[in-house]
DNA sequence: ATCATCTACAAGCATATAGTTGTGTATACT
DNA sequence: AGTATACACAACTATATGCTTGTAGATGAT
């Protein structure tokens, strides 16, 4: 899907975790769902689902000052999940790692089913 | 209880997301993600993924006061990731919502690939 | 009944982090 | 040069949350 040509060294049916994941591991995986788990971030991700966009125009997407966004795209660009580009006095940012768009659909479904099952406990009071 | 036959309400390409989320979404999405970020969350669960096993276990398999563990399994079980069962004093947990795998499994992707990256770059400026 | 074990809850402390304010730096325009 | 714009950094405050300590409730054994 994305990019396939780093095969000497990850490549590997990531299915076959280690059981007891070594704590240094577990650390990263960890910040980086902290990285992910901020309203703010994930609108900033959202809004660059469409594209490239300057921090003026992420600014204006998600209402935020801009000191904020640029904080906030300093924490996603520190994690490598974004890259920059800079132009005038302008920065370009964008989406590198796309595994965070996978990592949202898997969440959104888990909340969906929680949402239909809640709504189907309502159903069944209801009746 | 509810593990199976959800199939009506949620089957939906998740890729096709509304564009600006809705805020509401924004939340969930954010605390999911928050809840699968802590350290000692990931070790629960972890373990979890050998099966269903008791406070006890847990709290030793993860080398923390009961007390703790008992409070991260809490956030878990609200969340709708795990759920428990009782049986005598002893209460077993087990993971009802398998997509967290698929969320560890893909963020270790993007950590791999990062950590390939960094290799590549530190042979690149070694030689 | 009494006691031991297993689990969960509550209060207090410590730390991490989000948001604001103020400012520094670089680029472009006049 | 001088000014304006775009972005980022630093210090500060407020809030959230993890961990500990103490304990309550429930179950089982003696």
């Amino acid at each position: 899907m994305h990019e396939r040509e780093m095969t000497t060294v990850t490549a590997q049916p990531l299915s076959a975790l280690p059981s007891p994941l070594p704590d240094e591991l577990v650390e990263l995986i960890a910040r980086r769902f902290r990285v992910i788990g901020e309203p703010m971030r994930i609108r900033l991700l959202d809004r660059l689902r469409a594209g490239e966009a300057t921090v003026q125009e992420l600014t204006e997407a998600v209402r935020a000052s801009q000191q904020n966004v640029s904080k906030h795209l300093g924490v996603l660009h520190d994690s490598g999940i974004v890259a920059r580009r800079k132009e005038g006095t302008q920065v370009y940012y964008r989406v590198v790692d796309t595994g965070v768009f996978e990592l949202c659909e898997t969440v959104c479904g888990s909340v969906q089913r929680q949402v239909a099952e809640l709504n189907a406990i309502l159903e069944g009071a209801g009746r």
